[in-house]
RNA sequence: GCCCUUGUAGUUCAAUGGAUAGAACGAGGCUCUUCUAAGGCCUUGAUGUAGGUUCGAUUCCUACCAAGGGCACCA
């Protein structure tokens, strides 16, 4: 619709005889009172051809209306001199028929249709526990890769996980120390137990000097694989803390195509780097470095090889990188870190573009704020970190009490409370842009009420509550069409362009804030109308419009990686 | 010191350079003999500071202030 107005002006710019290139929008005004859609090109013309805005405006209203499009009720010049749409009330049954005709594809674009798409998301690391700041990246990685699939690409969901490093030596260390856990407990129960022990191990490492060397002894072992019982606890330990990763990937709805790990690409970027020096790489003080302000002044030095020949972070990254694109190829490839990252990854990717310079455009780092607590940075290595399970565990309780007086069977509490905290969580991550850094406090960060997940998913369930009711309703009547329409039409069909929006930025948060907008509008609806009733001269009609926004919020809710309960 | 990100109601967040800066929570009032009240309706209240560009700035530019992050062998 807006490229046929947008077309429709430029044929009447021409017929008024104004033939420079005009650089105007158009667009949803802020308030329904202004229109459905809105065009700036008077106020943005006037000054070129020296005429008053709203007088120019005028004619091109005028113009306009000659030749009106059928899917425009009326046209209004308002304000500094925009010019105002106002659609009709074909277009917006038309467009309710439309929605239900596309069922699940609604809101899919073809934008990226055959291309490849690639995200890396999550990144937690074995011996380590999976924290609030995983749980973040993983939600917007899984959005994001929704979204990119609504955009007609294929998309490949990679994770990547740190096996090797000091962090497991920490570990290991605190396992030999403090005792294997109990084995009859649950994985997750294991999984924790491990974290503790890292974290102890790294407490003892910056603070006891014996500890600290054995420690180092330690990490060499596991990279030469010379001591059996370490190589049996790294074994073990691994494959706990992966199994107790997969445990949450399944609640959260992510299922990964690739796992890297470092272990793996560390040799492969140790060998590309060396291949690399003097061209690129320079030896310094006996380490591997990149110099990245010679080519921008606002990248800074990385050292890539230590001194003692260990490959670092950055070394891998180029492993990985490169791993990616010689697996798949993808047109893009999406990393999705904690913005703590950021500046580091502009470095690799500048390495990485000078040896390969056609992936340069093809590489994107996605990043968000960190989760912070009240009382400072959140660090594993202190201990004072807010788990993954345990914040589930805390939501998924809240929604058990709020229905727990409810006629439920055990079985649907559960998977409601499963569904329905997931939703609370996932939401509170994805509603705001991702920028800034979240201050975490369960009371305030995730909301059950209001402009929440469990909102969005309530309003979808008393929707589909009237489409299961309608089934064993026996009046026919109700085929008129209302003349009057309401503000959940007008936002209805907008619904596909927040998703190219959502696209284009890759912020998942416009579509939150889109589904909120939509329930609210939903829920007037429904407090203002009584649709299975004898009396409503419009229930088919109504049904039909039910029935579209029930489908709009499960496809939106699909691509925050949300769920949509039958009940709740 | 240099670079990056972020400053919006009491609080948590919105607003491709547009119109009267939107929500939610909180506070106060109203609303279930009605399709799920995790709802609806009403009231309350904000752009860090100072300049600049523009017909028009929360948005772009400059300086400053504040918070977080990065800047050589952690990830």
């Amino acid at each position: 619709m807006k490229e046929q107005i947008e077309k429709q002006i430029k044929e009447v710019l021409k017929n008024l005889g104004i033939n420079e290139e005009i650089n105007f929008s158009v667009e949803h005004p802020e308030s329904f009172v202004n229109g459905d859609y809105s065009t700036n090109v008077a106020m943005v013309c006037a000054k070129k051809i020296g005429k008053n805005p709203r007088e120019l405006a005028e004619n091109i209203k005028l113009e306009l209306e000659k030749n009106i499009l059928k899917e425009i009720s009326k046209v209004e010049v308002a304000g500094a001199g925009f010019i105002n749409f106002y659609l009709s009330r074909e277009f917006f049954t038309e467009s309710v028929k439309q929605i239900l005709e596309k069922k699940e594809n609604w809101g899919k674009n073809e934008i990226l249709n055959g291309k490849k798409v690639m995200v890396e998301y999550t990144q937690p690391n074995p011996f380590k526990p999976f924290h609030i700041g995983h749980l973040m990246s993983n939600a917007i990685g899984e959005s994001i890769s929704r979204v990119v699939e609504f955009s007609g690409a294929k998309t490949i969901r990679a994770n990547y996980q740190g096996d090797v490093g000091p962090h497991v030596a920490k570990a290991i260390y605190g396992l030999k120390k403090f005792g294997m856990p109990d084995s009859s407990l649950i994985v997750s129960a294991q999984a924790q137990y491990i974290g503790e022990c890292y974290s102890k191990g790294s407490n003892l490492y910056d603070t006891d000097e014996n500890a600290k060397k054995e420690i180092d002894e330690i990490n060499k072992k596991i990279y030469d694989k010379s001591d059996e019982e370490i190589n049996k606890i790294y074994d073990w330990g691994r494959k706990v803390t992966l199994d107790a990763f997969e445990e949450i990937y399944k609640l959260l709805g992510t299922k990964f195509d690739y796992y890297f790990f470092e272990s793996e690409m560390a040799v492969i970027g140790e060998k590309i780097v060396k291949e690399n020096v003097p061209k690129i790489f320079e030896e310094s003080d006996g380490a591997i470095i990149f110099h990245g302000e010679k080519y921008d002044p606002k990248l800074h030095t990385r050292v890539f090889v230590n001194s003692k020949g260990l490959p670092t972070y950055e070394t891998k990254e180029i492993g990985l990188t490169l791993t990616k694109f010689e697996k798949e190829n993808p047109d893009i490839s999406i990393v999705t870190t904690a913005i703590e990252q950021a500046e580091y990854m502009k470095v690799v990717q500048k390495a990485i573009s000078l040896m390969h310079p056609d992936l340069e455009s093809r590489m994107k780092h996605i990043t968000h704020g960190m989760m912070r607590l009240a009382t400072g940075k959140m660090s594993s290595r202190k201990g004072n970190v807010i788990t993954g399970e345990s914040l589930l565990r805390d939501s998924m309780d809240v929604v058990l009490e709020k229905i727990t007086e409810r006629d439920f069977s055990d079985i649907e509490k559960r998977e409601i409370s499963e569904i329905v905290g997931v939703a609370a969580l996932k939401y509170s991550i994805l509603k705001s842009s991702l920028g800034s850094d979240i201050v975490y406090d369960f009371e305030k960060s995730i909301s059950f009420e209001g402009d929440s997940g469990p909102y969005l998913q309530y309003t979808a369930v008393r929707a589909n509550s009237i489409l299961e009711k309608s089934k064993v309703f026996n009046q026919k009547n109700g085929n008129d069409i209302p003349v009057e329409i309401t503000n959940l039409e007008k936002i209805l069909y907008q619904f596909s362009e927040v998703i190219e929006l959502s696209y284009q930025k890759l912020e998942p948060h416009h579509i939150a804030t889109y589904l909120t907008l939509l329930a609210s509008a939903f829920n007037t609806f429904y407090a203002n109308t009584k649709i299975l009733s004898d009396e409503n001269k419009y229930m088919v009609y109504h049904l039909e419009l039910v029935n579209a926004f029930y489908q709009t919020m499960k496809n939106g809710l699909y691509l925050l990686g949300i769920e949509t309960p039958k009940r709740m």
